[in-house]
DNA sequence: TGGTTCACG
DNA sequence: ACGTACGTGAACCAG
């Protein structure tokens, strides 16, 4: 049985040196050096490509001292201390080679090639043919009848492959009588000495006459002459200790592994990893060789064991086909379920699919209303068994129509695709049922594979419900308020537009459009234009700020903005959306933040104004229904609290523990002084820096930002590294982690892709690390809040109670709360947020209640 | 549609 | 020699 089968192991050193010297030491875009790396792997890919192996391993020498002292250089002369720019690659091969599930051997005081030769030995005992890859010519002792060398011949992708027969012919000695050969002359490469005076003819031809290396001694006394036998004589020693040198030891103590531990497993993990060094065509060669969609072979023969082509599809033109449609499902089955344009598309663990045309236009005996449809459905969508489904979330919004609520336990395809990568924003859209259920079958596995199988089962599953329960019930909208606030604002925006004017000397223009706007501003008046944008001047109000004492219009021009952003984005966007009962529904995303917070869109309730007193008015208008209040809850610095527990900076986690005010703190530390002595600049920079910190500080932007030098924001950020210095092997942490892995996660596993860590475009890295340093801490609140808002609504419907959760705004959430209710909610809220995970500092939340979002600040 | 601006955490 | 703080969505203009 085992005959066929192959071990294939290359000699890790041996080849990296051979790649290196072959390759132009040329680096990749982040300045990295990986020549030696490349051209290892592929002459590796070559080798499994043409070998075929089940069992896969690459040797390596340990650093320090080995038995045998040996150097691979390939100059002559003897041991060259290996080159700079090859040291770092050694490191950078063994996690590609990790990553992609290539067993690594190394043994303390062992070299590479007795690495192979007991692996070899082991092989033979176990009738599997070995193929060692090496540039090594020492490594040719170890051919035999199931043994044979593939030898890196000058380049790195062509090999010659060694036999008994082939090692006889090259070297004119059998494998056997290497060592004796090296004995005899010598390795100038290897650092043997072997006889001086005795070059390679020679010593093959004592060979041939004497068999062995102590044979040729033995009998030199009597059979040699002249010069030949003094030499001999005299190096007598040196041949038997380069003997020794240049023999191979087959018996390495390996015990911890087993040649199953070396089974060869799919490649596909290791891409992440090549993507950051840049070898991409390492890649494509594992994306042909293994298939484009990261599947394993394992994946494809289970899934097809799983799940059998799937058969006609059978149309279900009346509510009676589609009962006796369901009613066909075994107990085990799991049905897939698309509502598409003109048809609902099932699918079915068993093999079967269907489709239910529906009736968009004129009554057709063969099609259905979408209410019948769904009707028919009731029993699948409200019963016990698995649904798989794409967009849960959204489905429940469309069957709430039909007053059915999804009840069933479901598999959401768009939430797995997203965890998969959620950098992308956008997911496709499973053309049938079909499709949908062998696609969920993969990103489920996918996502084990990667450890976030409890991110989606326990938080972002039961989030879609959370969420939907949640924009179901909207948010009470005052419109009269509202009205009146924008009749407000309107007056405002036309007297502010006449000054404008005036002020310009000009008849009226778009003060809307930048363009026309820069023109009055910098053209007509002259101005100091400062900032350039893309198609022009800027016009942002930090621009405009700086001229506000250079002209009058320009605080006109400020005012006019701001007002008619808050009359055209607000009042008007909002009037636009309220429903019949004066309520507001947002639609919480959940699959497009890269981070793992949630967005809301039409209307937008987590970008309400707060930070100005006239935008603060709008939430006056954002009030609790009758007999309720509305209990606001927000963590008190939690993405602060977040750094310190994940860096395990010290002095942060005390002056959390002792419930320190944190930006006065990090002034007291910056600056040198106590709390007591911080004064509110002081703590406002720190504040500044606080924030830079956690969004991957840059002295650029902290400079931008606080309008200082460079040179004092780069102190600023040193000194605050420097007091904090947990917080600073951390955040390099975090971007070597995701420059070596490829990405970013978070404490519950979440991950983020980071390509822009492997971009050609300086920009783009420097971006890449600033979202390294970042998401880590953003995505991690975002966890959190998740884990609590679960809490909360869960515990609001099981404790009975008719408060509901309205709103999430990152970390603050709104509760409309019956009156009665409010001191339980009150609690209930603490709880859930401030034990939602045990930090090693604690989670807090501020609580605040009133009858307009408004009061509850 | 992309660019700019600005609202939030 | 380059140009930035992290993450979103909406309104508006210009082409």
């Amino acid at each position: 049985m085992s005959e066929n089968k192959r071990f294939v192991i290359l000699d890790g050193n041996s080849l990296m040196h051979r790649a290196f010297h072959a390759l132009p030491a040329l680096s990749n875009e982040q300045g990295v050096f990986t020549n030696a790396v490349f051209g290892f792997l592929s002459m590796f890919m070559k080798v499994v490509q043409d070998y075929d192996p089940e069992y896969l391993a690459v040797a390596f020498d340990l650093k320090g001292p080995t038995f045998r002292h040996k150097d691979f250089s390939e100059y002559k002369g003897t041991r060259k201390p290996t080159a700079p720019e090859l040291i770092p690659q050694f490191d950078l091969i063994a996690e590609c080679l990790d990553a992609m599930h290539v067993k690594r051997l190394t043994c303390p005081s062992y070299e590479a090639d007795d690495i192979l030769g007991t692996m070899a030995r082991r092989c033979e005992e176990a009738g599997i043919s070995a193929f060692l890859v090496t540039g090594d010519r020492d490594s040719m002792q170890l051919v035999t009848e199931k043994t044979c060398v593939l030898y890196t011949k000058r380049g790195v992708t062509e090999v010659i492959c060694y036999t008994p027969e082939k090692v006889q012919e090259d070297f004119g000695v059998p494998p056997l009588r290497i060592p004796d050969l090296k004995g005899l002359m010598g390795d100038a490469s290897d650092n043997i000495p072997g006889i001086p005076g005795i070059g390679e003819k020679t010593a093959v031809k004592l060979l041939q006459t004497y068999d062995s290396l102590e044979s040729v001694l033995e009998h030199a006394d009597a059979d040699l002459k002249g010069k030949q036998r003094e030499k001999v004589l005299a190096g007598k020693d040196s041949a038997i200790m380069s003997k020794k040198l240049a023999t191979i030891t087959r018996m390495v103590p390996l015990d911890e592994v087993s040649i199953e531990d070396c089974r060869r497993q799919a490649f596909a993990d290791g891409i992440p990893m090549l993507e950051t060094l840049g070898l991409k065509s390492i890649i494509g060669r594992i994306e042909k060789m293994e298939g484009r969609a990261e599947g394993t072979e394992a994946k494809e023969t289970e899934e097809a064991a799983e799940l059998p082509a799937f058969g006609e599809e059978q149309v279900l033109g009346t509510a009676e086909a589609i009962q006796a449609y369901l009613a066909q499902a075994g107990d085990e089955d799991r049905t897939a379920l698309l509502p598409a344009l003109n048809e609902l598309f099932l699918a079915r663990t068993d093999g079967t699919r269907a489709r239910i045309p529906l009736m968009t236009s004129l009554l057709s005996m063969e099609e259905l209303p979408l209410d019948a449809a769904y009707e028919a459905l009731k029993p699948l969508l409200e019963g016990n068994k698995p649904l798989i489904l794409y967009g849960a979330k959204r489905l429940m919004t469309e069957l709430a129509d039909y007053d059915i609520r999804l009840t069933a336990p479901f598999e959401d395809d768009l939430i797995l695709q997203y965890l998969l990568a959620p950098q992308k924003g956008k997911y496709e859209q499973p053309e049938d049922a079909a499709q949908l259920l062998t696609r969920t079958l993969s990103d489920l596995k996918a996502c084990s594979q990667k450890e976030m199988e409890k991110l989606y089962r326990e938080i972002e599953l039961p989030l879609s419900r959370t969420l939907y329960d949640m924009e179901r019930e909207g948010f009470l909208v005052d419109t009269d308020t509202l009205r009146a606030l924008g009749d407000k604002f309107n007056g405002q925006i036309e007297s502010l537009r006449k000054e404008i004017y005036e002020l310009a000397g000009t008849t009226e223009f778009n003060i809307n459009s930048t363009q026309q706007l820069g023109n009055i501003l910098f053209t007509k008046l002259g101005l100091p234009a400062s900032k350039k944008t893309k198609s022009g001047y800027s016009t942002s109000a930090e621009v405009l700020q700086s001229l506000a004492d250079k002209h009058p219009i320009i605080n006109k021009i400020l005012l006019y903005r701001q007002i008619s952003k808050l009359n055209s984005t607000y009042i008007d966007g909002l009037m636009a959306l309220t429903d019949a009962h004066g309520r507001i529904h947002t639609w919480f995303d959940q699959t497009t933040a890269s981070t793992g917070r949630i967005s809301s869109s039409e209307p937008n309730l987590q970008n309400i104004p707060v930070r100005t007193d006239m935008g603060r008015e709008i939430r006056r208008a954002f009030v609790a229904k009758e007999g309720c209040i509305l209990v606001d809850a927000d963590y008190s610095q939690i993405e602060l609290r977040l750094l310190a527990h994940l860096s395990g900076d010290q002095a942060m986690i005390d002056a959390f523990n002792q419930g320190q005010d944190i930006h006065a703190r990090t002034a007291a530390e910056v600056y040198g002084t106590t709390i007591d002595a911080v004064t509110p600049e002081m703590r406002s920079s720190a504040k500044a820096v606080n924030f830079g910190i956690v969004y991957g500080i840059s002295e650029f932007g902290l400079a931008d930002n606080l309008h200082i030098s460079r040179y004092e924001a780069k102190s600023f950020i040193d000194k605050y590294l420097e007091r904090y210095p947990a917080i600073h092997r951390y955040m390099k942490a975090c971007v070597t982690q995701g420059k070596t892995s490829g990405y970013s996660v978070t404490m519950f596993g979440r991950r983020r892709p980071l390509p822009e860590l492997s971009s050609p475009n300086y920009n783009t890295r420097q971006f890449g690390e600033r979202a390294a340093m970042n998401t880590p801490v953003q995505g991690t609140a975002a966890d959190i809040i998740k884990i609590a808002m679960n809490l909360v609504h869960e515990r609001l419907l099981s404790e009975k109670l008719k408060a509901r959760l309205i709103l999430q705004v990152h970390d603050e959430l709104i509760v409309e709360t019956p009156l009665d209710e409010q001191e339980k909610v009150t609690s209930l809220l603490r709880d859930c947020m401030e034990h939602a995970v045990d930090l090693s500092v604690p989670l807090i939340a501020e609580i605040h209640s009133g009858h307009s979002w408004y009061e509850t600040k």
